[in-house]
This record gives C-alpha cells, sequence and structure tokens, in this order.
DNA sequence: CTGAAAGCGCTTACAG
DNA sequence: CTGAAAGCGCTTACAG
C-alpha cells in the first residue's frame, strides 16, 4: 500500500508552496499564473493526487456531509424518500450518512451523537418520536430539517405530507363505493404527528353529516403478528356481515400484514372488503388483487428536505424561515375498492 | 450555535495537558491516577465534551468508516444485504457510506474515488462489473471485500451465493412438477458473474440427459417496459401451447415485471403458466399468487461480507487469506408451481 | 502572483 | 503517572 500523495509533495513536485496548491484545489485560478496552474494541475493528474477530505474538514468545520436518521428504514416509504435524499445530495456535492434508528429512541439518540461526532454538518430526520426535545437542542446547534413527522412547537424545517387531506380522499373514495362501515387500522400513535393527523381526520370525518350513515371505527393494531391480526380483523369484520365494508391501512408495512392475514381468512377484496392502504409500493399493484392506494410523494419529500437543508448549509445567510412545506397525497383506484 | 469544547478546554478546566485527555478517550487508564482519571470523566460529563472523529481520523488515518457500493440499491436483494452489513458494523464501531452506482461503470469509479478521498477505511463493493481492473487495483490499497459478484482473477475476499445450485433447485423442482418446456428470463449477463453462472448451469442441465424430454430456453431480456415484455411472453409462450411450460426468472426486479406482463396477459400461474424466483421479496408470498422463489441468504451475505472486512481491519495482521464464501440458496415452493 | 506561518483537534513516541 | 512537542493534511489571513 504506497502512501497517497500529500498536499506537500505536489507542492515539492512543482516547485511552489502548499499555499498555492491550495488555492488551486480551491479554484482560485485568479490568484496564480496561468503557466504555475498548468504545472499544477500536470502534477496531480500525474500523481493521481486526491486531496484529503478529512483534512480539509477539520480545517473548514464542513464535511461535506449530511446525517439522515431514518425511524425505520425498511419501511418502503423510507427507502423512496432516501432515494431524493440521495439525487439532491450528490448533485451538490454532500454524501450522506443513512442512519437506521429501528423504532428506537435511545437509538436515535446515540445516533444524532455519534453522527455529531462524526463532524456532520446537517440532519434530515424522520423522527421515532421520542426525542423532541433532544432534536430541538440539536436544531440549535445544526441544521436540521424534519422528514414526514412534525416536532410540535418547534421552529424546524419541515417536509411533510397533507394527511388530511389523505385521509378524506381515502373516505371520500370509500363511501363513493357505498362502503356502510370503515375501519381504519393504524398503529399506535405514539408522538408520531402523521400518526395523530390521519386518526384524528379519521375521526373527525366519521362524526360529520355527510357520513352519519356510516359506521366507522379507527383500530390501533398492537401485535402484527397473523394469528392475532387475523382474529381482530375476523372479529371486525363479524360486526356487520351484512353490509359492504372497507379497510384503511395507514402504511405499507401494515397493508402487507393485513393483505397476509386477509388471505388466510380467504377474504378477498374488493368483493369481501374493500382495501385502501397508504403508500404506493412496488408490489401494490401486483398483489392479489392490485392495491387501491394512497400514495405519498416519496421521492418528493426527500428531494426537497434535501434541497431545503442544502439551502440552509449554502446558503448565503442562515436561513431561518423554517417553513413546513405540505406536500399532497394522491389516490390511485385499483381492484380493491 | 455555541463553538464545542476541544481536548484543549477540557485540560485546561482538568488542569492537566491535553495529552493525558487523549490517554483517556483512548481508555489508557492505567497510565494515570484513578483521581485523574475521575477529574477527567466528571469534566467531559460536565462540558458534554465528545471528541472529533475527524481530527482523530486525520492522526490515526483511520476513520472507522467503510463504503459500500451497491451496482442498485433499490434491487431488494440490496436492501436486506445492507441491513445485514449494517448490523455487524455498526457493532464494531464502524459506520457506513452507502452508495448506489446506480448501474453505470462511471458513477462506480467517481463513487470509490470520492470515498478514498474521504478517508473510509475499507469496502464493500457489489459491483457493476465492469470495473474489474479498477477495483483490483484499487485492492492494492485498501481492504475489500466483493458481495454477490465476482471479479475473475482477483485475490478478493468474496461472499457469494452458489448459483449452480440454485438453478439446479429451481429446474429439478419444474421437472418434477411434470414441466415439459422452461424458460429461462435473465437480464444480458454482461461481466455480471452470478448472471453468467446462472445461464451456464441453466444451458449445461438443459443438455443433460435427465433433461432430454424438456425444452429450455434461455432469455435474455434488454427491454423491462411492459408491451416488449408482454410481447416476448407470449411468442415464447406460444411456441408450445399444448404442454406445461414454466418461467424462471433471474432476480426479484425481473419478477416484479414479468409478474406484470403476465397480468396483462391473462396468464394465471401455475394453471396457464409456472413460475419460480430468484430473490423472496417481502411481496413474493402475497402476489396474486404466492410466488415460488429461489430465496438467498441476504441478510448472512451482508452480515459476511462486513464480519470479513471487519477481520481485515482490526484483525493483527493483514488476513490475506482471500477465500471466497460460498453461501446456499434455498427453494421456497409457494402457489406459482 | 506567491510564500511563511499559524492552526483545525487530536495522537504518540520521547523524556522524565 | 504526566507533559512538551511534533505532526496528520489541509486552509487562510497576512505580508510582500
Amino acid at each position: 500500500m504506497k502512501s497517497k500523495p500529500s498536499i506537500k509533495d505536489i507542492a515539492n513536485m512543482v516547485g511552489v508552496s502548499t499555499a498555492t496548491i491550495s488555492r488551486y484545489l480551491n479554484g482560485k485560478y485568479q490568484s496564480m499564473s496561468e503557466e504555475t496552474r498548468q504545472r499544477i494541475a500536470a502534477a496531480i493528474e500525474r500523481m493521481g493526487y486526491q486531496p484529503s477530505n478529512i483534512a480539509r474538514s477539520l480545517r473548514s468545520t464542513k464535511s461535506k456531509t449530511i446525517a439522515v436518521l431514518m425511524a425505520d428504514i425498511f419501511n418502503p416509504y423510507s427507502m423512496d424518500v432516501l432515494r431524493g435524499i440521495e439525487q439532491q445530495c450528490s448533485e451538490h456535492g454532500y454524501t450522506i450518512f443513512i442512519c437506521d434508528a429501528k423504532d428506537s429512541a435511545q437509538r436515535e439518540r446515540n445516533l444524532i451523537e455519534e453522527m455529531t461526532a462524526k463532524g456532520v454538518d446537517g440532519f434530515i430526520i424522520n423522527t421515532t418520536g421520542e426525542n423532541n426535545n433532544f432534536i430541538k437542542g440539536l436544531s440549535l446547534d445544526y441544521p436540521v430539517v424534519l422528514i414526514g413527522r412534525k416536532i410540535n412547537g418547534a421552529a424546524i424545517n419541515t417536509v411533510a405530507v397533507d394527511n388530511q387531506q389523505g385521509i378524506d380522499l381515502a373516505m371520500k373514495h370509500l363511501q363513493q363505493k357505498g362502503c356502510r362501515a370503515i375501519t381504519f387500522l393504524t398503529p399506535a400513535p405514539g408522538n408520531i404527528s402523521p400518526r395523530i393527523e390521519r386518526i384524528a381526520t379519521f375521526n373527525q370525518i366519521a362524526a360529520s353529516e355527510a357520513f352519519r350513515e356510516i359506521t366507522c371505527h379507527c383500530l390501533e393494531m398492537a401485535a402484527l403478528e397473523s394469528n392475532a391480526l387475523q382474529d381482530r380483523l375476523r372479529r371486525q369484520l363479524d360486526t356487520r356481515p351484512q353490509e359492504r365494508q372497507a379497510l384503511i391501512t395507514a402504511n405499507g408495512k401494515l397493508t402487507l400484514h393485513v393483505i397476509a392475514a386477509l388471505n388466510a381468512l380467504h377474504l378477498t377484496p374488493p368483493h369481501d372488503v374493500l382495501l385502501v392502504g397508504f403508500d404506493d409500493t412496488d408490489w401494490a399493484p401486483l398483489i392479489r388483487q392490485p392495491l387501491t392506494v394512497i400514495a405519498q410523494p416519496t421521492y418528493e419529500i426527500g428531494l426537497t428536505a434535501a434541497r431545503k437543508l442544502i439551502l440552509m448549509l449554502d446558503g448565503q445567510k442562515t436561513r431561518k424561515e423554517t417553513a413546513t412545506t405540505l406536500l399532497p397525497l394522491s389516490l390511485i383506484a385499483r381492484e380493491t375498492t
């Protein structure tokens, strides 16, 4: 392993000081002669020299890296969001550390500390919802953009989705299809804003005049293991066996489990029960019955979040506009409804 | 943004030199008095001091970071592999840069250079197959572990899967189900070793005595867009309309497209055609007909690769054993066959 | 247009 | 048990 050349080697080779090489590296070509510039270029080329980012970071206290923390990276939602973030960041010369909190608040905190120690320039966070004060504190020291999940009363830039609209879309759709009973299946909301918003909107619409004739239930699913889920679904659907019933599932992962349970119960949408899921996953159109879905603009969420953070990082001023960007959801009607 | 305390601040606070603080940080407790040690601990705690990893990296030329390059990160295979890598790395104090080459050789090269500039300690690479010499060169300067895709004649540690066995599993299974025609659908092999191996094994078994009565075709799919694929499949299946036919798809992404095409053609497995796919994706059991699958031990692949690399990094000697670990595939029979 | 010099925050022989 | 000092590879006023 031949040790890599440093700025000093290049300086010696060209016969100038390291300062000049540094200027070259930073594109300050006006402050050197054309000849010097060309000789430096040649030497760098010949030696295959690459400046050390870590040395640069140490000096400039900018590392050109961003930490991206996801509450659960293996949620299909997260994957697409990451794609958007990645695209935007690499375009602007930022590298990202992708971190998975695995739905653990403790892990989330550790990761944040680890990342500050790594010297990242900023954070994009899809939070577990359990570290609100911690993250508020972080946002005082670092540029932070929140994704999907808001933190109450914090002046933190946020990119989220219009959950009211999403639930509205789903319920109107099902109403139109003649459903007489709608059950909303959601994970326990915890401190997670989109879950809270969706549940609140669901209940609100359920209580509205327009839905007087429709029985609405919100069901928090704790356990996702197959038997419990089957039991729960069977009981729920048996309540009104004669009526046209519908299920709304709050995210892609949950949908997958619900479909498995439905299969096991030999219940086929839309005949036995209508089904609308949040998140347009890649398998949604191909499932036993292609799935009607509330699609999140996942790629755009990631893109927007990254763009915001980069604006904060590169922007002339500390752009403290702290806006919450609300992106729209859309309903894609397929065979399950 | 109050600037973070440095080792100097702690040293001043405690009234010792930075050398002593550094020793403390590196756990060299034997070389300081119990009292000093406790006072340092207290000061660090009080100030919320965190050592700067980038400064440490600069000094020690170890960054405790690993670059993970994936040819295509949005392949379901890649996701699970990453999970295994992540788990193993974080357990050993390594942070990973996840990079997506997006199937571009050029991008792959750029990423590698970028990562060396970032000062990573080693590489885990699922290569595009187009940078063999480049990666061989890299492996001379850095610890490298290859994932899934081998590089010919290179002394590089590799974690791969037993593709011969996988194809064998699939074909025997289909033979047993009474198929008279088997078509293997694969992306163009390029320089990608598992594709080459699977195609070779397929042809080899097809030519064997045991398969004399079975018509076997290997079909390289260039375009995945729906119409072209439908046409191609229709033509292939129309060849022998009277016989029991089967399809083997070479990876999860391809499977998804094939299923979509089959749906469009109103062909339902296993009635109209049997279907075995490589990769046990999360949607595989839930598809219109739960999918028979050759499952890769994806998580284990990632885990093993990371473990190998860490052994090279942390190991006392440069363990140049350069073994290729071959992991077994398994067949999960579901409703499509 | 260019260089000398200080310094970013650590680590590590060396000396005591 | 502890410190002074050099140095990792850069950048950046400052001076010319």
